[in-house]
Parts: structure tokens; sequence; C-alpha cells
RNA sequence: GGGCCCGUAGCUCAGCAGGACAGAGCAGGGGAUUUCUAAUCCCCAGGUCGGAGGUUCGAGUCCUCCCGGGCCCGCCA
């Protein structure tokens, strides 16, 4: 409906002035007393006519109250105000009742294929929360996208590289020993796992379960291929993708533990973002870009382009001649590459697979990588604004009163799986949007379970709910099915204000929607949808929808369809469920 | 020392590509239940938008400085 206000006032400017209108603002004026939609126009032209805002605004008032699209147009201190005429609102409102979500559609992407990489947290332990964050701010953005029209993809990308995936090896070797009783016979392992190992309790899982697969073969070092193919043929109901491509090279009990590791690791990160309802399109494995050679041939091209210098027996990248604080290094001097070097690869094969744009969710201890990044792309020619890279705070969970902080299970962290099994996907989708995602989030557990309003999650939901149980009490008693037939005819029966502002909310919601998706700032969904859920449970409790005259109690029946699917949508996007009773 | 983010009602936070008297929820006080789900609704009270300057017709929103809090500054990932 903006778009509709704004290209009226264009036209009206052209008619007045003849000349073209600046880029001026149509927006939600803040008291809703002023109208429903008021522009900055006049502020705009005033300095080109060299004339008084106010008389401008006058002009343009005059001009647009001719309209019938508005019941009035008013020059209020130099802003325009507007509002739409009952006759306007009721046939956008029945163009959404036939046309139901598909009304809030419309066409922004145009098919730009879009990435967004998020998640990606390292295969070396469970998912915390703050991965759960930017697991669904990632996804609803992704939602959006795709409603939008953009052909978008998710994508993890997967560190199965590096050293790290080596500790995690020699976390469960030890651990596996350790069950054994063995772990004094490597001395070795024993010391790199006190120094640097992963000490949560889900490595002994790991290691129980290996046990339980190959007995004690791994206690001798020429038994190892042996012991692969005993875990191959166990029968564990995840894919064993990692450790059926496993050959022995050197330490390969180590590597034997690490590909195991990784499948355990990656199957319960896919059960828990599947369990808040997030598939991702693509898993990328880091570890391909060194098979594919990607690594080296990175280099090679930055070297050509004559960034990279050696020094320290290390290579170095010229980051601070595009904006970094100094140089990185991309090979360090034991000949290993750095995990930035992996990571300048990956982009550039996003860019060769033909994204046109690409959104990375980032932890927010990784703000400083930014700026190396963003350098490393202009090397290689990749325009500014390709790349756009939101941070993820951190979440910190509160339980009466008090900030739980550790778990036996995962060590220093929660694990995001102890949170969802305890208050279920829908209030943590709906909580991990209740804030801008680049702010740290408090996350009150004893709040959502709660079922009264102070719990937001079931407040939204009930509207859906009771929305239903309306439709559900017509049917049985008077025998009228609101969801099959139409009632948009009798909206002419309505007299409220009240039913005419549930109407123009629920039909603003594109706009917001639309607003969300450009800005990206899914959090602002979850407060229209308790906006626009509030305004409607007190319509409920003010007025009867059953036992009012029939033309009313039909229009009325008309109106309520509508906005459940304002709200129904809305949970949709930020992949929340709209249930049908509670 | 440098960088990023934050500081709005007692609490948790919206609002920040400048605009009209600063918003919501919770907590506090007072009310509504012969009813289509009270898992709801209504009313009241509550703020010098951290501080000081600046830009502007107009600043919670932009700029500078200061104060307070968090995070980051590796040939780690």
């Amino acid at each position: 409906m903006k778009e509709l206000v704004r290209s009226k006032l264009a036209q009206a400017v052209k008619e007045l002035y003849g000349i073209e209108a600046p880029d001026f603002k149509v927006e939600k004026p803040k008291d809703e007393k002023l109208g429903d939609i008021a522009t900055n126009i006049a502020f705009l032209l005033s300095k080109s006519l060299k004339r008084n805002p106010n008389e401008i605004a006058g002009d343009l008032a005059n001009k647009l109250s001719e309209d019938d699209t508005f019941e009035s147009a008013e020059a209020v201190r130099g802003f325009v105000n507007l509002k739409f005429s009952k006759g306007f609102l009721l046939s956008e409102f029945r163009k959404l009742l036939s046309e139901g979500e598909g009304y809030f559609k419309e066409d922004l992407g145009k098919g730009l294929k879009v990435q967004l990489e998020f998640v990606s947290a390292n295969p070396t332990g469970p998912l915390h929360l703050g991965h759960g964050r930017g697991a669904v701010v990632g996804d609803t953005l992704a939602r959006l996208f795709r409603f939008y029209g953009f052909d978008a993809t998710r994508e993890y990308y997967i560190n199965d590289a590096g050293r790290q995936v080596y500790l995690l090896g020699v976390s469960v070797l030890y651990r596996y020993l350790e069950l054994l009783g063995e772990e004094e016979k490597r001395p070795d392992i024993k010391e790199l796992f006190e120094e640097e190992g992963y000490r949560g309790e889900y490595v002994i899982d790991i290691a129980k379960a290996l046990l339980e697969a190959v007995g004690d073969s791994l206690l001798s070092e020429n038994n190892v291929l042996e012991a692969k193919e005993r875990i191959l043929s166990f029968g564990f109901e995840f894919p064993l993708e990692y450790t059926s491509r496993f050959s022995p090279e050197k330490e390969p009990e180590v590597e034997l533990c690490s590909a195991f590791g990784l499948d355990m690791m990656m199957e319960e990160i896919r059960e828990d973002l599947s369990y808040m309802g997030i598939d991702f399109d693509v898993w990328f494995s880091e570890r391909s870009l060194y098979e594919r050679g990607l690594v080296e041939k990175l280099i090679e091209e930055l070297k050509g382009k004559g960034y990279v210098y050696e020094a320290e027996g290390a290579l170095w990248l010229k980051t601070s001649e595009f904006g970094d604080d100094k140089d990185r290094v991309l090979r360090k001097s034991d000949g290993s590459y750095t995990y930035f070097s992996s990571d300048i690869a990956y982009h550039w094969d996003k860019f060769k697979r033909g994204f046109e744009k690409v959104i990375d969710l980032w932890g927010a201890d990784h703000h400083g990588y930014v700026p190396r990044v963003k350098a490393a792309l202009r090397m290689l020619n990749i325009p500014e604004d390709w790349l756009e890279v939101y941070l993820v705070q951190m979440v910190k969970l509160f339980r009466g009163g008090k900030e739980v902080k550790m778990s036996k299970r995962a060590g220093t962290f929660v694990p995001l799986r102890e949170l969802l099994e305890e208050v279920g996907p829908d209030a943590v989708r709906f909580v991990f949007l209740t804030k801008r995602s680049d702010t740290p989030l408090d996350f009150d557990v004893d709040v959502v379970k709660e079922k009264s309003s102070d719990n937001p999650v079931f407040y939204v939901q009930y509207a859906h709910a009771r929305i239903s149980g309306v439709f559900r009490e017509v049917k049985e008693r008077l025998g009228l099915d609101p969801e099959g037939e139409d009632f948009s005819g009798f909206l002419d029966h309505l007299e409220e204000d009240i039913e005419l502002k549930l109407m123009k909310k629920s039909l603003m919601m594109k706009d917001e929607l639309i607003e969300v998706t450009l800005r990206r700032d899914p959090h602002l969904i979850t407060y229209l949808l308790i906006d626009l859920a509030g305004l409607f449970h007190y319509y409920y409790n003010h007025y009867r929808i059953i036992g009012s005259e029939e033309g009313v109690m039909k229009g009325r029946l008309a109106l309520l369809k509508g906005v459940r699917t304002a709200i129904g949508l809305s949970l949709k996007l930020i992949g929340v469920s709209a249930p049908e009773r509670m």
C-alpha cells in the first residue's frame, strides 16, 4: 500500500509543479491519530520550490483529497497525512481474502541467486545457544527471501579440516583408552588431551559408541583398517561419511577417531537443526577445498596479482592495503594453511558458483575477521556489496532469575538441545527473534514456560487458535464454513473503527514484511505479531461474532479470516507453528 | 593501546538510511468471568532516551569528546 501512495504522491507533484519528486519517505506516523500514512515530501520540496513546507503540503493534500483512495488528506506542520477510505480498505481486504497468503507476495528478488551461510559451527562439539540464534535468524531470512522472489540457498560450512579435527580425534581416542583403562599406555595422547582436548561429556559418548562398535581393536595400530570396517558394518543410524572415506596415513588410530567423531557430531548437529525446522540445502566441506586444490589455486591467483609475499618463513597477504589493520598469514611457516586461506577460497568458490549475493552470519567474536575477508575479496575483484556479514551475539540463559552457565554434557556452555527439549522449538525460535541479532540476548526459560500473556509466543499463537476456535464453533452451531464460504461481501456490514483498524494492520503486514526483508531485520516480525495479536484479543473481548446480526457476523468472520491469514503467514515466515487449537 | 557493539520507564527491550507530544511487555495499583478458549481484556502510575558539545528548520536517531558495560585484537579455528 505504501508503494501505491508513493506513486500517487509522485504523480501529484508532477501535475502540480511539473517536476519529478525527490526520494521521499512514506511511513506510518508515530501516532495513529494522525492518519494511516504520512510523508515528508513537502520538506524535501521546500528548498527547490523555495516555498514553505506547509504550503506545499497543503497543495498536495488538496490534490489527494480528490482521490477516493483516501478518506482525508491533511497538511499538518509540513507533513501530508493521509487516511485510507473505507471503500479502499474494503476492496484491498477483499483481495487479501481471495488471494490468501499470495496477497502478501511480491517479486522483489526476481530470482536473484542469494546464498545464506549460517551456523557453520565446528563439528567438534554440540551446538550451543549462540549457534541456535544464528540458525533461527539465518533460516528466517532464507524464508523471507524465498517468499519475496529470491532464489535463496541455505548453506552450512563444515570446518572438517585442520587441527581442531585432529584434537577431536585425540580426545575421542583418549576417552576410548580411558574406558578400557589403558590411557597410561599412550602418554602422548594423554598429554595432548590434557592440554588442548575437548573435555565435554559428549566426547565420552562418542568413545562409548566407538568402543561398542570396535571393541579393543584400536589398541593395536595394525588393526585400524579392521576397526574401520567394523564401524561401517555396526549399523549406526547415521551416515558414516567421514569414516567411510578414511584411509590410513600417519597416526591412523587418531584419524579414525576424528572421522568417527565428525560423523557423530555432524549427525547431532543436523538433528538439532532439523528439530528447529531448519534444513540446509548445501553442506559444504572445508576439506573439499583442499582436496580440489582450491586453496593452492587461490594463493597462486593472489600471487599473480602481486598481493602475496614471504616473510619469516610464512606467506602473507597484503590485506592492509585494503583496509585491514595489518597483513595476514596465508600459509604458516610449518607449511600448513591458515583458516583464513581456506575461508577466502571458500568465498571465491561461492562467487564462482554464481551466487549474486552472499549473506554470512557469524558469531560476534569474529567481528575482527570481517575486514580481512573483505580485503581479500576486493583483491579478487569481487564487488564490495556482494558479501554482507551480520554478527550474531551470544545468548545468556536464565532460570529462576539466575544465569545458567555450564552444562555437564558440553563442558563450558549450554547446549542448544537442552533448551530445545525444555521449551520446544516454537519458543526458542520466537524468543531468539525478539532482539536485534547483533546485541546480546537474555533468554528467560521461566517466562517461556508460562501459559499466560507474559509469554509472547503463546500470546500470538493463541490469537491464531482463537480465530480457528470461532470458525469451529460457527460450523458446529450454525453450519457455516468461514474457511470454505466467501463472506467477503458482508464486510460492508462492519461499522466499528476497530474493525477497520484490524483490516488495516493485516493489510499493512505486507509492507512491513517487505521492509523486514530488505533491511534484514527479522526480529521485527515478532513485534508486528504481538501488535496484531494484541489488537485482535482486544476486539475478541469487546465484540461478539456468534450472536450478532447475521450480516455483521458474516462480515466479522471474513475479517477474522483475513487477520488469521496475516498472523499465520508471519508465523510461518519465522518458522513458528500456527496452532488450530491450544 | 586499537577496533566492534551496547547504554531508552523499577526490569527486559522496540524505535535509530533525522521528522510531529518518546513506545511495548513484565513487575506495581485498580477493575472485567450467566461469554465464540480469562492461555484474554480494560484503567492507573512510571522516562532530563548515559553525559557534554556540534550539524540541522527539526536529533533518542547523524558527528566529536567523555563516562559506564560487553566482546575482539595469534604463523587458533
